[in-house]
DNA sequence: GTCTATAGACCGATAGAC
DNA sequence: GTCTATCGGTCTATAGAC
């Protein structure tokens, strides 16, 4: 199934859902039109119904490969020795990105929370999945640390997370993020 | 200026803005539109146009709304003997609404994730406001219990609040609301 | 002041030539 | 497989009757 055609041709379908990435990103699902997507991508705008027959279906690309390179994030954050180590390298990756994440927020709660205002009509993408690995992933950590309470622990962490990338998008101030991972490190270094 | 004729006619304007509040708390600005608007305030499409020049007048009066709503709640919170008690019950304040955010998302923070996509063009309307009346007030009631680094304990807290809104939305789980607020609960009482 | 009708712009999706 | 041209629908905003 990864090779229908030999080699790639030139890799259009990826580019156009980086490019939907970052557009959705930058602007929201809504806002965003094929047109720029295709034009950011470098592919003309009717092309894109060849590789996606819907917009839904692109946004559902975005989401799946949000999804993938999750997972793999994840799998480099299990190299580090103990759990807690590991939780603290899964904050650092949003202070990595906090001046693009005051810019436009965070991607994936920005889209999940875009997403979840969808109610049947409309677009119709599930988001909830980019969001759980990460809380499961987290749990996961706590439990190594021998936490009964693994679950409300980890949906904690990612609430702290999340809520310091929408008020450091809300006010434009990276230095939020910063400083509330810094909380965040010292909170998981007070457990164990 | 509150009164230019007489006693208002039928409270048209405040039933656009309410009807355009609730539709943008359940859809987001993006997808609601003006003859949406019109019809659950029961007001003739073309008339909206009368109150409002442009749809971004009328998303700036629901802010505005939002902003005298949040302050007049902050006021019944002083009533409260100490500061842990008007801490908490901001906090409770999310829970009472849990089954409403759960379904929807916060009403400011999803409202304020999407302003935050606004780059200029398009709508433009400053939702920051919004939080920062509740981080400024939160931040004199840790100010009240001795606290050096009340500004950071403020956006500690609702980033605590808000990233919780986002994940009981997100996973359909208004019970992350109520657990992650019992540990805020606790956390409020362990400073001092 | 109130309402109808519609202009004008834009977008998602399709048809069909190559 | 690739691309152009365009349809049909929807939205904001306005013009103008009452």
């Amino acid at each position: 199934m990864a090779n229908s055609t030999a080699v790639k041709p030139a890799g259009k379908r990826e580019r156009l859902v980086a490019g939907a990435r970052s557009l959705i990103h930058e602007q929201g699902v809504q806002r965003t039109t094929i047109a720029e997507v295709a034009e950011r991508a470098d592919v003309p705008v009717g092309n894109v119904y060849y590789y996606f027959k819907t917009k839904d279906e692109l946004v559902g690309a975005v989401v799946d490969g949000y999804i993938a390179d999750i997972q793999a994030a994840l799998v480099r954050l299990d190299r580090h020795r103990t759990p807690q180590a590991r939780l603290k390298a899964l904050v650092q990756m949003w202070v990595d990105q906090r001046e693009d994440v005051a810019q436009h927020g965070c991607p994936l709660g920005s889209l999940c929370s875009e997403l979840g205002k969808n109610d049947g009509s409309g677009l119709d993408v599930d988001g909830a999945e980019m969001l759980r690995i990460e809380v499961d992933w987290a749990e996961g950590q706590f439990r190594s640390l021998g936490r009964r309470d693994a679950r409300d622990l980890a949906i904690s962490l990612l609430s702290g997370i999340q809520g310091a990338a929408l008020l450091a998008n809300t006010f434009r101030e990276p230095e939020i993020l910063s400083r509330q991972a810094r909380r965040l490190d010292r909170w998981i270094d007070s457990l164990a």
